[in-house]
DNA sequence: CCGCATCCCCTGCGATACTG
DNA sequence: CAGTATCGCAGGGGATGCGG
């Protein structure tokens, strides 16, 4: 295998906001629209809406109307979605450690800027 | 631990070719810099360097110049860099499945437009 | 409650040309 | 060989308002 399929994995997440909302996926497995634009704090209706709908073409994430007045939707990740949690959790776990480094890189050109 | 750190993680790889960068250096150890220009086809001189910078800058990537006519650059992954090799490799992996899935995918929704 | 339509801005990226 | 400098555009994404 020669090519890089890191794309096509980066192109699931891409998008300034899925990989928020799948994450809110895998803490609760289900959650309603106004439910996931609550705990995504800064998101509007519009990105959270095509993010969604992106995520559902991708086979990723399902969409469930409940036809009822006031109306009701549930997002929930599909069972093929699922085979990217110990993705989710690689990269959290790697971002948690990354954060970490981050401080000391900062700290460092403090100590550059301070000794210039 | 609350707060999702996928996208310090995303940060990282973020610019259409870092990965790609990253996957060419996982490959060969050290490279040159028109050996990567050549190596990932359709990037610019421009988007090389630009996306080379930031994960120097991110210590993801290392930089050495030799001081000799012609120039000559090296770069390479950074120990800490090196620690993105299996979230790499996973990434890889889960993308060359989902290709697979892609393509079943896309043959469904063929079928349907052709029943519609 | 859930979502679509519209307008507009900003920046990521490409094309091209020039330097030590 | 390994970059910088400049220009220009497409489209991702924000703000806002309407509709079932």
């Amino acid at each position: 295998m020669e090519t890089c399929k890191v794309d096509t994995a980066l192109e699931i997440l891409m998008g300034k906001w899925k990989h928020r909302i799948l994450f809110e996926l895998t803490k609760n497995d289900v959650m309603r629209f106004n439910e996931l634009k609550r705990a995504i704090p800064g998101i509007t209706q519009k990105m959270l809406t095509a993010q969604l709908r992106e995520l559902e073409h991708h086979d990723i994430v399902i969409r469930k109307v409940y036809a009822q007045i006031p109306p009701k939707v549930e997002y929930s990740m599909t069972e093929y979605g699922k085979s990217l949690h110990p993705l989710l959790d690689a990269m959290h776990e790697w971002g948690s450690k990354h954060a970490i480094h981050l401080k000391e890189l900062e700290a460092n050109e403090s100590l550059k800027e301070h000794n210039a």
